[in-house]
RNA sequence: GUGGGUAUAGCUUAGUUGGUUAAAGCGCCAGUUUGUGGCACUGGAGACCAUCGGUUCGAAUCCGAUUAUCCACCCCA
């Protein structure tokens, strides 16, 4: 709503801005796509393919889904548009709205925003890292203090098969403790079990092997390096051996951003490396890697940490008029001011002298000025500060002129003050 | 998909064992001599009491269903 729209605003500028000193370009995707992208990139198994989508058919019997998350549209733009070609690694940002059919709570809702970021191309771990960087830059810049930045790898499939083996004979033991869903995950991807919340499954998951010890020499590699770059920035994190994410395109690095401070949904940005998904997608192996982060989850943290987003300036100036003569005079000093780069208002509703004034105090206007049938016809007026009640005369013939050097006044003694 | 809570004006809430025209504060609009905002005073607009059905002489109040919303599980941002 319009009342709270800045707050949006300024983060998102606060992004746009740190995404671009990072040399990301924005990227713009459609709302939906078809279905089978989702399935093939996000995976078949996850949750969120399996239950969350918002899935449509078009009149030509096309299936299309809202998207649930922006990589996968990201990452078929990128290859239908062959950016490859402009050169890797293709760095890319978006701001946009997600969809997932879940049942709304707490900073969850099925209509949401994502800031994301994209690297195509790239394997080196310094490209995670520089990931990372961004997005905890980012959280500091903005004063959020108390979050956990968790860092896991969860391999690749060379090592992760040798891995699931031994998940599998580990938790064979004690299927019949296992919940029922965990049960179902013994086969399918036993990964998920360490990530259950049941009491039992957490209490067998404990001691369950980690994936960490069963990396590949390259994939060991790959994490002692990512962890030296973050120490490098002082960037702190933990690393937790059970994060297990839920888009199946993840590989090797996966991290989260979590806070407790906002309810059950802590999660306020998570990402990941995906280097099969291009693959995947019928591209040529091209290793990559990005991170969401929820604007909403954003935004609730913010609040809930008393940090205070500065309010906009609502209006320069407010021209109040009194008669017919004044109400156009007025109108046209205004047009002349917002042509200098000032914002300007006057009375478009009709009010008497008094409401106007109250209604300048009410939007905040810095100045404002009275004009009658007095002004018009000495061609001078009072121009009134409204935060000290200082008043300037000027000139209604140079009338912008005047306004601007008044304000440039203004604002350096403001600066001077600071 | 599974639990639990809530639903009265734009917002926050009151509303007695079911009983005439549903109340207050804030906010909004206007006025307190057509010449100056913040303070104060006066007045006004604004509510099919979420919806539908039932019980009753009578329902905002009791019952049922539906919807919305909140919180949690699950999962994720």
């Amino acid at each position: 709503m319009p009342k709270e729209s800045y707050r949006w605003q300024f983060l998102e500028g606060l992004m746009r801005c740190r995404a671009e000193a990072y040399g990301y370009k924005e990227v713009r995707t459609p709302v939906f796509e078809q279905t089978s992208l989702f399935s093939r990139g996000v995976g078949e198994t996850t949750d969120v393919v399996q239950k969350e989508m918002y899935t449509f058919s078009t009149k030509g019997d096309d299936s299309i889904t809202l998207r649930p998350e922006g990589t996968a549209g990201a990452a078929r733009a990128f290859l239908e548009h062959g950016v490859f070609n402009d050169g890797l690694p293709s760095k890319q940002y978006y701001l946009t709205t997600c969809y997932r059919y879940e049942k709304p709570q707490a900073g969850r809702q099925r209509e949401f925003h994502q800031f994301g970021i994209e690297v195509f191309g790239t394997q080196n771990p310094a490209a995670d890292a520089e990931v990372i960087c961004l997005v905890d830059g980012l959280f500091k810049q903005i004063g959020i203090e108390n979050l956990r930045l968790e860092i896991n790898s969860i391999g690749c499939p060379h090592c992760r098969a040798v891995y699931h083996e031994k998940l599998k004979e580990y938790f064979s033991d004690y299927k019949e403790h296992l919940c029922s869903d965990c049960n179902g995950r013994l086969e399918r991807n036993p990964m998920r079990i360490i990530d259950c919340k049941v009491p039992d499954c957490k209490n067998i998951a404990e001691k369950a092997p980690r994936m960490l010890d069963y990396l590949c020499d390259e994939c060991r590699e790959h994490f002692e390096s990512v962890k030296q770059y973050l120490d490098s920035a002082n960037v702190s994190y933990e690393v937790n051996p059970s994060i297990v994410r839920g888009l199946d395109y993840y590989t090797k690095t996966v991290f989260e951003f979590v806070s407790d401070n906002i309810g059950a949904q802590g999660t306020v940005c998570g990402g990941g490396r995906y280097d099969g998904l291009i693959e995947e997608l019928g591209g040529q192996h091209t290793p990559s890697l990005g991170c969401a982060m929820g604007m909403e989850r954003l935004l609730l943290l913010i609040e809930n940490s008393g940090i205070e987003i500065p309010k906009p300036e609502t209006a320069d100036l407010y021209i109040a008029s009194m008669g017919d003569n004044a109400r156009i005079k007025a109108f046209s000093l205004a047009e002349e001011v917002r042509q200098c780069g000032l914002s300007a208002q006057c009375d478009i509703v009709g009010r008497g002298l008094r409401p106007q004034m109250k209604f300048a105090d009410k939007i905040g206007a810095k100045f404002s000025i009275v004009i009658g049938d007095d002004e018009i016809a000495s061609g001078e007026a009072e121009i009134k500060n409204m935060q000290t009640g200082e008043k300037i005369k000027v000139s209604l013939n140079s009338f912008a002129g005047d306004f601007s050097s008044i304000m440039i006044d203004a604002e350096t003694k403001k600066i001077a003050n600071l």
